[in-house]
DNA sequence: CAGTAAAATTTACGCGCGTAAAAATTATGT
DNA sequence: ACATAATTTTTACGCGCGTAAATTTTACTG
């Protein structure tokens, strides 16, 4: 590598030997240039280690390469996985991806998306907060740029929403809680914080009585994004109280579960399913610390893999349609039982 | 807000009444005009929602308003609780944080600097991998953009380091067990990620050398940023082999204790410092799940607010001065001990 | 080898803004 | 009110690249 500065790509067009034109054709698409001079530009860009100036392509160019991400709580390991996979598929597609957490803040995510509107995304994966959400704010947003909702969704906002079928969780969870013991009684948050606990509080109903038996859904008080301490409290409550109407206990979300653990812990009370145990706890969502609990939480797990590719593979085809589709799509992955030792 | 779509700073200047150099001048800095003048163009903007194009911007002015941010790992819910508070900080001093992770791999890393370069940012602050970081790679990059690293120290890199002070964790955590039960064995995996380790290793040797005790360091195995899966495998080996010595176990990060407290659970050890327990487990960080493991985990406490509160002063000063410093400081904030049941 | 399609080159303009220099205007102090 | 300093305006250029149109070169076919 000469270390000799090139500063713009009339420079190191010179050096290909090439019209700088034909070289900014390359950087736009290698393919699109014929096959001998792209080896002579490939060449030289060993050699010399130049690269575009990405503002002034961005300026210029109708479309920039730039694809937004916007989770809603990024200190939740959960997102930072999915996060994670979504930047990686978009890196691979030649994308440059743009990380960004609200908090947890409907303000935040307001920011988020004014930050995003100024730099002219090619598109954006958004993950919205759900009841903190500025509804407005977000369809105004989804008119500017072409957006896929994934996580949570927001009846009609964004071109196409992926998402795991909370309905999936909840049978899989109840039916074996069933079979394997006492009714669950259903654990949440009073006021959830997206529409996800709202579906599988409604599932878990459903799947108690086809089961014939009676719901009994605890509602713990409590605001925010701090589940796990949410869920410490509130069970801590609960259980004072005696709540819980079996020795089972199914929880809306995993970080609430770990709460619960904890709490159940505090108060020396025995989780598990073996005979010696006073309660059963279990959960939804597989959150990357639910096997390192004590006990281990038995949960419903996301299908990462798919929701994260099949995102991006939506809003792929979403900016190659120019932005819009015909019809919203809805898009929802099963979840698949991971039997630990809590339930 | 008339929806008047302004196209440019142009038509922007014309309806406020004023040269285009003058509102360019404001944009840059609002107190570098006249009060009157930049009345008038604040009242315009909540008129007309205009706002300067991101990419002429940067293209023209020699530096950019970035602040990358490089974490090692997103997903570990510590790094994303920095992030988060350094971000904001940035963002209040009307600097743009640009939030990368390197996943744990080098190869990312290298990746993330690279990124970094071609968005040509005022400074960085980076928290190296440690053992997997390229070291030559980011001195070249260091040469290139005012960078203040954090968390991890690489000797001699960057303009400036702030972390916290190791010895002050161990040394609390030693002491602590030393006072209330049996001398403490430490726990690390055998080949550590970053140098922090290292420092604490060092830190517990002396430590245990300053009580007159001999000091027990069991390293386990594994690679990787899984911690908590090695933490859990290599107390299982460790407990199976009988490498305790006594009954209380230092770790050297909490990710790797909750691990360990998840392998006590499993094979029956009861933790914590009541007299029924069998063990006593203590760590350093203050991790944000470590008051939700069973038992509670005692640890010492970064000190989160002036770490990288102090972090983004230093990288404010370096960009300041022009991105170097006459010398290369290191800022190292002391533990604060967090008791809870684990020890 | 001619004929044709594909690719590259030349030329030229524009993107939206930073910024410099000189001229004109406004504010400040006495 | 006047001299002086501080701002603003005018004018103009440049940043690095996308892109369009016309022209030339190259590659491929029979």
């Amino acid at each position: 590598m000469s270390d000799d500065r090139i500063r713009n790509m009339e420079e190191f067009a010179a050096l290909c030997g090439i019209s700088r034109p034909t070289v900014s054709k390359y950087f736009n698409d290698p393919d699109s240039v014929r096959a001998s001079t792209r080896k002579r530009i490939e060449a030289a860009l060993e050699q010399y280690d130049y690269r575009p100036n990405i503002y002034a392509v961005n300026q210029n160019r109708r479309l920039t390469k730039n694809i937004g991400i916007v989770v809603p709580y990024l200190a939740d390991p959960f997102f930072a996985e999915i996060a994670r996979n979504i930047e990686r598929l978009c890196i691979e597609a030649g994308f440059r991806p743009i990380l960004l957490s609200s908090h947890g803040e409907g303000q935040q995510e307001n920011d988020n998306l004014e930050s995003l509107l100024s730099i002219k995304p090619a598109g954006v994966l958004l993950a919205p907060l759900g009841r903190a959400s500025d509804k407005a704010a977000i369809e105004r947003f989804c008119r500017d740029v072409p957006t896929v909702l994934f996580d949570s969704n927001i009846e009609g906002m964004g071109e196409a929403f992926i998402g795991s079928d909370n309905a999936s969780f909840v049978n899989q969870t109840v039916d074996y809680l069933m079979r394997t013991g006492e009714p669950p009684c259903f654990l949440e948050m009073r006021t959830p914080a997206n529409p996800n606990a709202n579906k599988r509080r409604l599932a878990y109903i459903e799947a108690m009585m086809r089961h014939g038996q009676d719901p009994v859904v605890i509602g713990i008080e409590g605001d925010g994004w701090a589940f796990e301490e949410i869920g410490r409290q509130g069970a801590h409550t609960a259980l004072a109280a005696g709540d819980f109407t079996t020795n089972t206990i199914l929880c809306s979300n995993d970080r609430l579960a770990i709460g619960v653990l904890s709490a159940c812990y505090e108060r020396g009370v025995k989780v598990g399913r073996s005979a010696d145990c006073d309660m059963r706890v279990a959960s939804h969502d597989d959150h990357p610390f639910s096997r390192f609990t004590c006990p281990a939480l038995t949960t419903a797990a996301h299908d990462y893999t798919n929701v994260s590719g099949r995102s991006v593979e939506t809003l792929f085809e979403l900016i190659e349609s120019g932005g819009r589709f015909q019809r919203r799509d809805e898009t929802l992955f099963p979840a698949h039982l991971v039997v630990r030792a809590s339930a």
